[in-house]
DNA sequence: CTGAAAGCGCTTACAG
DNA sequence: CTGAAAGCGCTTACAG
């Protein structure tokens, strides 16, 4: 037979959709005997109740939107990863939304998760200005990303993590330090560490940004470029993948690492770390990145649900997680 | 106001329900004057139909479900970007389904994924003998994987990746050849055509499996205990990962490479040509991948939909996408 | 302790 | 060319 559903389980039990409807749900008094027949007749029937028709009612999808800039990377994969793990632990699922580094799509991409009627969004991407975070109605966390007052930002340390690679660079010798960085704004507290650091130290931080839109090819030609414009000694790399690139052109310029040029990078992914446990790097908690995300995103949704009072009103002031520096050959 | 629904668009519009229903799905004869009105109305409100109510009548919820081992992996990671990618172009959403290698959530996804009416399923995972997947009765589509008789299966030539990545050993002088993989069964074709390869030139197949359930520090310390016992003079790893860990090995314990010991890896991930474009490799079309997996599945949900007759019978037999040899510095 | 009825937001025959 | 009504598969007041 095709799907049974709710109808088909109540004649089988010999009762009314209402009443399995209440054993399904747990709710109201119902008699042993009522609840062993109900039960016994999902079973044999093999019933599944249909999740759309309940978010049809309940205004509840249990589902919530995933957007970031793109799975394909480590960092973000394993991100994800954490996400879709500790959502189904709290009985969420994930809609994923890949956004290939393009703002138009994260715009579109959030007018779908609302039509969808996700139950909230966890938004990691690094766009700026999109538009619609403000107006949706939603609950909304952002991992690492500031996109509007009323949003929490779940983060590490990054004051912290870019002060730590950039005192390592300097305790192993570095006289020239160059901070290789995505986008260099206001906001990017690990560059501002590397300024700082370096600045105190009396030397001159140099800093290149070369933009998370720029494809691979043109990135490495660029990175490529200041490497040896620069000269420098020490590259503190704000991902680990750049700074992977930075070791390969050592190694064809026949730079020897890290007596030549010392190398560290940022996030520690597991894919990294699995295939080049040699580079220094400053570990993120990604997995609690993940979770913490996850945690706020829920608890705002089930607090709307039972109409309590807002929660946290100042969890827009999350903590930061705390980094770690993994030492590796690199430097 | 709250989110409008279609009662507030035709009370704006002066049209009944049905007629703005029927704008909304470009179905029927209508007046311009009418579509007109009923155009204005819907953006003066900002009105979005509403997904799930949608789902309930049709029985499309144009979304599918796609179950892999963890996005964390940057094969896994890219594969599920172009689904997703692909879906979002044929008007698809991608619920994700991250498996932690694990056969018992796999699943308990399927189920979910059917209660919350998919249209579909791609699968890539490496766990064998999922219950479930037979009796499900939506199109559903297998990456590099064989699950069942009538389950379609993408893939790029594992055979051809096989015997070329050890051809290419061979030439460089290797004389005692050893392979790594996952799980060395047989359906391993890449495992095949490294036998049939090494056999044909009378030397002798060397072959060691981790299994995908060791937990990467187990899986190097094993990795590395093979390559000292071995004493291979090169290395065919089924996965870039696994390569890199034979590289770190190498680098650890003083090995030239490719002189003492050459290494090619397996699947060419953005990522690690990125962070590790020296890697000697064979690259897989994983954008084409997840692309044609979408395209089966796609085509399979919209003919069941047509109720046409039932699209490629034989779309199991799918043909092999071609994969290619990429030359780095490690062999 | 249990059931009949209304309704979630749409679509779709069926009339007109 | 347009509308009234039934229905998708559930849940939830409201009665009893």
């Amino acid at each position: 037979m095709a799907r049974p559903k709710l109808h088909d389980v109540a004649a089988h039990a010999g009762v009314s959709v209402t009443t399995v409807s209440r054993v399904l749900n747990n709710r109201g008094y119902l008699s042993d005997d009522v609840r062993t027949r109900v039960n016994t007749a999902i079973s044999e029937l093999g019933y599944r109740p249909d999740g759309i028709a309940r978010s049809l009612i309940g205004r509840k999808s249990a589902i919530v939107g995933v957007i970031v800039p793109t799975v394909a990377d480590p960092f973000f994969g394993e991100l994800v990863s954490a996400i879709e793990n500790r959502l189904a632990e709290r009985g969420y699922k994930a809609m994923l939304c890949d956004c290939q580094e393009n703002a138009a799509r994260e715009a579109d991409y959030l007018d779908l998760l609302q039509a969808n009627r996700v139950d909230g969004i966890i938004t990691s991407t690094h766009n700026r200005d999109v538009e619609g975070y403000g107006k949706a109605e939603l609950p909304i966390v952002a991992v690492d990303r500031r996109i509007g007052a009323h949003i929490p930002i779940v983060r590490s340390d990054n004051r912290a993590g870019g002060r730590l690679a950039t005192e390592h660079l300097l305790a192993r010798g570095t006289r020239t330090p160059l901070l290789i960085t995505a986008t260099d704004h206001a906001g990017n507290d690990r560059a501002a560490a590397f300024r700082e650091v370096v600045a105190a130290r009396g030397l001159e931080p140099v800093v290149r940004a070369y933009g998370y839109a720029t494809p691979f090819p043109q990135r490495r030609a660029l990175i490529e470029t200041w490497l040896a414009e620069t000269g420098a000694d020490g590259v503190f790399a704000t991902d680990d993948l750049t700074a992977l690139m930075v070791l390969e052109w050592a190694h064809k310029t026949g730079r020897a690492v890290p007596h030549d040029v010392r190398i560290i990078g940022y996030d520690g992914s597991a894919a990294v770390r699995l295939g080049m446990p040699g580079l220094t790097t400053v570990q993120q908690p990604i997995a609690q990145l993940g979770a913490r995300a996850v945690e706020l995103v829920v608890d705002r949704i089930e607090a709307e649900a039972d109409d309590e009072a807002e929660v946290g009103a100042d969890t827009a002031a999350e903590p930061p997680l705390p980094v770690e520096l993994r030492l590796g050959w690199t430097t």
